[in-house]
DNA sequence: TGCAAAGTTAAACACTTGTTTAAATTAATT
DNA sequence: AATTAATTTAAACAAGTGTTTAACTTTGCA
């Protein structure tokens, strides 16, 4: 993909993560690149299609690739899940809009294109967390009796609501003269140890 | 509020939680209604007007009001945060397109009006939390180190999240067949167990 | 240098959007 | 029954939508 193509993609996130996809016009996002209106359709076809190439873009990095330490068995499954929570809450708050599109995205836009990736990107990630845990109770590490659904539902809902919610923890905190930077590296710090200490209680015997 | 206006309301919701605010024509909400388009600018003047009386009738129910319990000596504050996690799925599972449309309305839409009533509906019920939180830890039944948004946002996140994720467990359990009502029930009360644990877990000694 | 390909542009396209209008119908009041 | 008010309607409005067009400029290569 050009220079160009990618420059056009991240200015659309934002513009779409700020307005929303249906709000968001072409010529919005041609503005914020920077380039004429119908360079959109010139490089992308059309403005759904747009959508979809900033999906594939972006799911690369937030895809949960666990492969590296699957079969390490010197890991043991509790280190395991800890890197998947730590890399999880990483990308999440290192790709806050994008976190938004595909939070609206889930709720109510459903074009086909973008559901079955977002489908693919979940069943991934799930299946990554799922890999762990029953190796941990196979292993006798972790409880047999915790359903990963629920687990996976956990560590997503928590981390996407903390990004939703940012703005209402810095007016109740009154944080509003602190770099947004150190916010974040806070936030996704007190986070993790938040979630960690969810997962200890429902795997770890 | 007239019947009419109500009707209308209730159809809106259904049409905005399936689209999206955006997307949602006026004539798409005037024909789901079964009324004439220029009806909705006869009674609520506007499409925005109309969202905003959406948010207004709904957040009634939607708010935690637990002034009844609050100065209860006889019941615990173990038993008030139970009822308030019992209130709160209780009544997103029973309104999961108002739900949905809160969920994009925060991530997405930032109309002042409706930011103003969220903003407001969300402080009501953390306060409410807050409350119950804070007399726990002076009654000497909490733990003193768990800061209440960790909490909110635990319990929000994660109720919301298994909404948007109810298809994706459908899929994968392979639920296609089941009455939804019976799915809905299922899922609120492993929903209501999950959260209880986790409460538990950060607040009781 | 010449020329085809790639890139860029302003203008126009057909269509949908939220809202308003003015006329017609129904309901309520005297 | 007469008259005023409330409701409902189809049509029109201007503004904004995604996309296409055809002319123009720049680039890369033989």
């Amino acid at each position: 993909m050009s220079d160009k193509k990618i420059h056009i993609l991240k200015e659309a996130e934002k513009v779409i993560a700020a307005k929303g996809y249906d709000a968001a016009s072409v010529r919005d996002i041609a503005e914020a690149a920077g380039v004429n209106l119908a360079m959109i359709s010139y490089y992308f076809g059309s403005k759904e299609k747009l959508m979809e190439a900033l999906l594939r873009y972006r799911m690369e990095f937030m895809a949960l690739k666990m492969e590296h330490l699957k079969k390490d068995s010197s890991i043991s499954p509790a280190e395991k899940i800890q890197a998947l929570m730590q890399a999880y809450i990483e990308r999440i708050f290192n790709n806050q809009d994008f976190a938004k599109i595909i939070m609206a995205e889930q709720v109510i836009r459903k074009h086909p294109a973008t559901l079955a990736l977002l489908r693919q990107l979940k069943l991934n990630n799930y299946k990554s967390l799922n890999d762990i845990v029953e190796e941990g109770i196979k292993k006798n590490f972790f409880k047999k009796d915790t359903e990963a659904f629920f687990l996976f539902t956990t560590l997503t809902g928590v981390v996407n609501h903390i990004i939703i919610n940012k703005q209402f923890y810095i007016d109740f905190h009154q944080l509003e003269n602190v770099n947004e930077e150190k916010i974040n590296e806070m936030l996704a710090q007190k986070t993790f140890i938040h979630i960690h200490k969810i997962f200890k209680l429902f795997l770890e015997k």
